[in-house]
DNA sequence: TTTTTTGGCTAACACACGTTAGCTGTTTAT
DNA sequence: ATAAACAGCTAACGTGTGTTAGCCAAAAAA
């Protein structure tokens, strides 16, 4: 009989969960199966709902813990008495750090929410909404300021957050540059192309 | 008994796979049924196969019409004798609107080509593999020109490629700015990044 | 040590999937 | 008008899916 090997501090559950990331970022949410889960833990498929609820639950916790770091980060920056464009940048170097170091969660709370289901999808696709709406007010009020250039700020806000999600092809490419060097190049272009 | 419809020149199976498209594109390729698609089409799904020889033809098809779409144009650019950034700039403008005009295709080509099999799962990637090759030469000569921000070149392709890959949400979104507005802020922000 | 809780296992269900076989009507070519 | 090709149908196949039931050993609590 094999058990599920846990730190202290890291329940089963959280083992199920990160390593559904992993496979639901390489697969994709439909074509990963609990048995291929199973397998990845060490199990046997049944033995996961002693664990977890359903399928569908897992994605739900990876996107929304993902989603709830990224508003929490928001709430943070807007209150900050700073410029517009160093609130930007701000998020943007946030957007890349959790990119890089939470790839997988990421990744998935980002291509794969499509599978959730009501009253979670609804939900996701509110807050995510919702998300982006603030971010371009932040870039629009940088445009009022003339620290950024005459651009349809939810333009901005779509290549922003789509560049990031390109930190996937970084991570798979096998002659990486740093992950510093990674963030001070997209900053370099992105910040750069909204400024003057 | 219920025939798919087709004009002079549109091959049923053309029908088919443009179907295919719209509900990959929608749905995911492997959250797609045959079944979903024959009501799509309007007919039973063993009549699909009157025309088709498999659900993963239809992706192939979709990718590689794609790809070849954009190795073309970029066979083009390169022999064309302009300065660099120039090149960036057709190329960009290529795909801004490819994604404008065959959004579906391009979509799915972008998202789902993981789940193409062998030989032409590799065949693909390759194929990707030089074409950013290829693109980030381009950026590589305007950087010894003068003509690009000193900027490490495969970070710029991955940026530039998957911020046009944020039109998806353009086309989801309910208050759209026109198509060329898009094009322009697109180009003024991701040139502007590169240049100085 | 005894009891309770936890976390594995096997077996199985019901269902959805891609696909094939075989048939029949409709369109096209001769 | 007749034959050949095309394009639809129903029925069914085998397989893979998420999930449940019921059982038993190991760990934790008493």
């Amino acid at each position: 009989m094999a058990r599920i090997k846990t730190d202290k501090n890291i329940s089963r559950k959280d083992v199920i969960v990160t390593k559904a990331a992993s496979l639901f970022r390489e697969k994709g949410f439909k074509a990963a199966s609990m048995r291929d889960l199973a397998e990845a833990v060490g199990v046997e498929a049944a033995s996961l709902y002693n664990h977890i609820k359903s399928k569908t639950e897992l994605l739900h916790e990876l996107c929304f813990s993902v989603a709830n770091r990224f508003l929490q980060r928001i709430d943070e920056v807007e209150a900050e008495k700073i410029p517009a464009i160093e609130k930007i940048e701000k998020l943007l170097r946030f957007h890349i750090n959790e990119m890089i170091h939470h790839y997988e969660e990421v990744y998935v709370s980002d291509r794969e929410w499509k599978h959730l289901a009501d009253p979670y999808l609804s939900n996701f696709q509110n807050q995510r909404r919702i998300y982006r709406k603030r971010f371009a007010a932040i870039i629009e009020s940088g445009i009022r300021n003339n620290e950024v250039k005459k651009i349809d700020a939810p333009t901005a806000v779509l290549i922003i957050l789509h560049a990031i999600s390109g930190i996937e092809s970084w991570h798979r490419s096998t002659q990486k540059i740093s992950a510093s060097e990674l963030e001070e190049n997209m900053v370099t272009i992105l910040v750069g192309g909204l400024t003057q």
